[in-house]
DNA sequence: CCCTTGTGTAAGCACCTGCTTACAAACGTT
DNA sequence: AACGTTTGTAAGCAGGTGCTTACACAAGGG
């Protein structure tokens, strides 16, 4: 942007901290979805992003603040974009369609890659939690938080088989076909007209 | 009885191999249910053991050959003790009656807090694959390994939301209610009716 | 008794981890 | 040109990892 003139058109700056630091971010972004928080080493960032690892914590601090902008980075654009009785969909066809060609939204896979983990993983379930709070909203139930709490699982289960496991059929599955299955179940989990006892109950209209 | 008289009554032989091994084994499916394959170390492991690492090689060879002969251990003695169609409520119930103190099969434990990591962890997903298989034989539907799957990805969903993020209320929740809301959905998820919002296609033959 | 065998132990090896430091080179300013 | 600051680099540190080696001790048999 605010470039000098006089450097050639192919080479922006030699010398670019900004340009240098964004790269890191990418490839932080890349390698944590790849691999999740744990197992991704500060020298295979620092290599992908073709800088040196100190810069990392020169301009970082540490790998976990590193998570933390990451998060921040990619995570909350599509939470806070999207209108909660889409958001579910929306998360769910994330993971389906998760590609790793384009630039998608990493956050998800970061998420699964790393809850396992030991260190610093309190960033990304705090993003786990913003999803479930919004999911919560979305039931009329008594207990709507802890059906929230179902459907977020239902997610992450279906996101860590897709994504990390890899279980076929699901990993080839069209994205239309599990989605189909899935929200329409869910839609009763919900709305509070899954019945848990025996016979149903006759009047579904409390809300 | 054979026993020397200087030692005490309460320890039958001061060197018992198979003593040993299997406080060695008992001691890594501890660990590795409460930590995860990768981190829980092998000096950890011989510590809670009472017993030198050294012996550990000794004993297994190898970190990853001793995480599948606990999984071999612990794990399919519940699958196989398990008629198909029980199976689902009773992980699910082991899921969620999960206590650190009884002595559990604690091959859950270890899938969910493993899945993620890098090395080694072919063995917990054989696991999962027994599982699901088992599951898809309880599906009458045209595409009963894919409904199979979905079934496994809540299975594992709930258990990670509960034992390894610990989410309220779920994390609290009373195993009855759960199960009563969850197998209600999965029963229509596996028979094949859980109706999406069209009608269904007379042949979904499309993959 | 010595000698072999099985059991337990301490020390170490090679490597990896996140992170730091000392230093070189490019830049902006004067 | 000389300076201080910013950007980049190489080397290293302290700690941890899976795993190995060398060795002490107990048993049992000849």
């Amino acid at each position: 942007m605010a470039n000098s003139a006089d450097v050639p058109a192919g080479s922006p700056r030699r010398r670019d901290a900004r340009a240098t630091r964004r790269r890191l971010l990418e490839a932080a972004a890349d390698l944590f979805a790849e691999r999740g928080y744990d197992a991704a080493t500060v020298r295979d960032i620092a290599d992908r992003a073709g800088a040196n690892q100190a810069l990392l914590f020169r301009y970082f601090g540490s790998k976990s603040a590193l998570l933390t902008e990451v998060m921040a980075h990619n995570g909350q654009e599509q939470l806070r974009a999207t209108p909660p009785e889409k958001l579910f969909e929306t998360a769910l066809r994330g993971m389906l369609t998760h590609r790793d060609k384009e630039p998608h939204d990493r956050s998800l896979a970061v998420y699964l890659r790393s809850i396992g983990g030991a260190d610093g993983t309190e960033t990304v379930k705090a993003l786990g939690e913003e999803y479930v709070e919004v999911l919560a909203t979305l039931s009329g139930a008594e207990d709507a938080a802890l059906r929230a709490d179902l459907a977020m699982a239902w997610l992450l289960g279906i996101g860590i088989m897709r994504v990390v496991v890899g279980r076929e059929p699901l990993a080839s599955a069209d994205p239309d076909a599990v989605c189909e299955l899935v929200l329409g179940l869910l839609g009763q989990l919900l709305d509070g007209t899954a019945a848990p006892e025996e016979e149903w109950p006759p009047e579904p209209g409390e809300r």
